[in-house]
DNA sequence: GCTCCGATGTATCGAGTCGATATATCGACC
DNA sequence: GGTCGATATATCGACTCGATACATCGGAGC
């Protein structure tokens, strides 16, 4: 899902390509990464589904010297469509700057509460916890929990997995089933401190 | 890196890719998963490239009554010929079972030994360790420390992350960082004692 | 000044994966 | 006899990744 991640941020802030990418693996860590050749095809998704509009087409190859003094707004416009041609096809250092819409606030609402509701895909609940700031109580209270219930699910079936080929396993896939649900172990109690600091809140209301 | 994944078990039994598919989603837990859109055109992949053949067709179409007793191989034949078209195109009961070749075996440790060597993805990892044992302990433990080395950066970066981000980062957000960050740390420590096991074999010899 | 390099920036390509779906058979249960 | 769920192979469209192409900018070094 990487469209909830890309309304997110442009939610705070109008970004162009480059820049989100460099968020998305800095900030948002090794979370959600994406590579270009998502994120591009992702923008203009999005675009098209009128979720983001170009804000600003940054043409840098603006000359740095003063436009001569005469206010004429036309001949702005025709030394940039002059401009145009040079770049052959695409590329360049033309920035093109996304802000989001309001449809495109609604797209990201729908997906923060539905993701993950299928699929217990880690990175979309790490994407949705990310932003769970812009849900209200009940919505996050229902992600969690629903989180937990997957991960106990996944314990449950973990542990099948390893009574059942007790023996056959060798010694690495062994420890690396343990160690594995050590982990979801772990995550549930985590999830039970986020769930129970929820709760408090609710009640202190 | 599904290819592996499907040599490894190969390796062990000859399989058809419904069993192959189960065995990667039960056996292998969530370490792999895989669905049968990845799945039967990997097979046809590693195929083509000479590392599996196909073991046995075994035509369940083949009707339990006994043939009539006049041995004629033609007959069986014709039959069987005639049975065929009744399958307007692709699926149906048919099993098809592979089995692993040389040049497969040699594919398997070569993917064995290099995956995960660029990219640093978990499931890579986990499927590397859950046939470290077909590899020699130099190879295993030099596969041990590389995967060391790639989570002390990730948890460098993650670090950098949070201290960065102070007082940005909302309450979900640091939390999940948070908890990230004491999850690579337990899974080095994890990777420390199989080193040290590994080491301590080493010495015994 | 000049040139080369690395960061900035948009974009596409091929290959691989997933989830859904189509097709078909089998055994079991009512 | 008829439906249902498991077994079995296969493809489709959508999405993602990693590599690559293209293009410009700023600075470091000569």
């Amino acid at each position: 899902m990487l469209e909830l991640a890309i309304l997110g941020l442009l939610k705070e802030q109008d970004l162009h390509g480059y820049e989100l990418k460099k968020r998305l693996s800095e900030t948002l860590g090794p979370l959600s990464s994406a590579s270009f050749g998502s994120l591009y095809p992702a923008l203009r998704r999005l675009e098209a589904a009128g979720a983001l509009k170009a804000v600003e087409a940054n043409e840098l190859l603006v000359p740095a010297r003063a436009v001569p003094m005469t206010g004429s707004l036309g001949g702005e416009l025709a030394a940039f469509r002059a401009r145009k041609p040079t770049r052959t096809s695409s590329g360049g250092r033309t920035k093109k700057v996304y802000g989001i819409t309001t449809r495109g606030e609604e797209l990201f609402h729908e997906l923060l509460r539905t993701a993950g509701e299928s699929s217990d895909d880690d990175r979309t609940f790490n994407l949705q916890l990310a932003f769970a700031r812009h849900l209200d109580r009940e919505a996050r209270l229902g992600m969690l929990e629903r989180r937990r219930a997957q991960l106990v699910e996944r314990l449950t079936k973990a542990r099948t997995a390893i009574r059942t080929g007790r023996d056959r396993l060798d010694m690495y896939t062994s420890s690396l089933m343990e160690h594995g649900t050590e982990t979801t172990e772990r995550d549930i109690s985590w999830l039970d401190r986020l769930i129970a600091a929820e709760k408090r809140q609710e009640d202190q209301q």
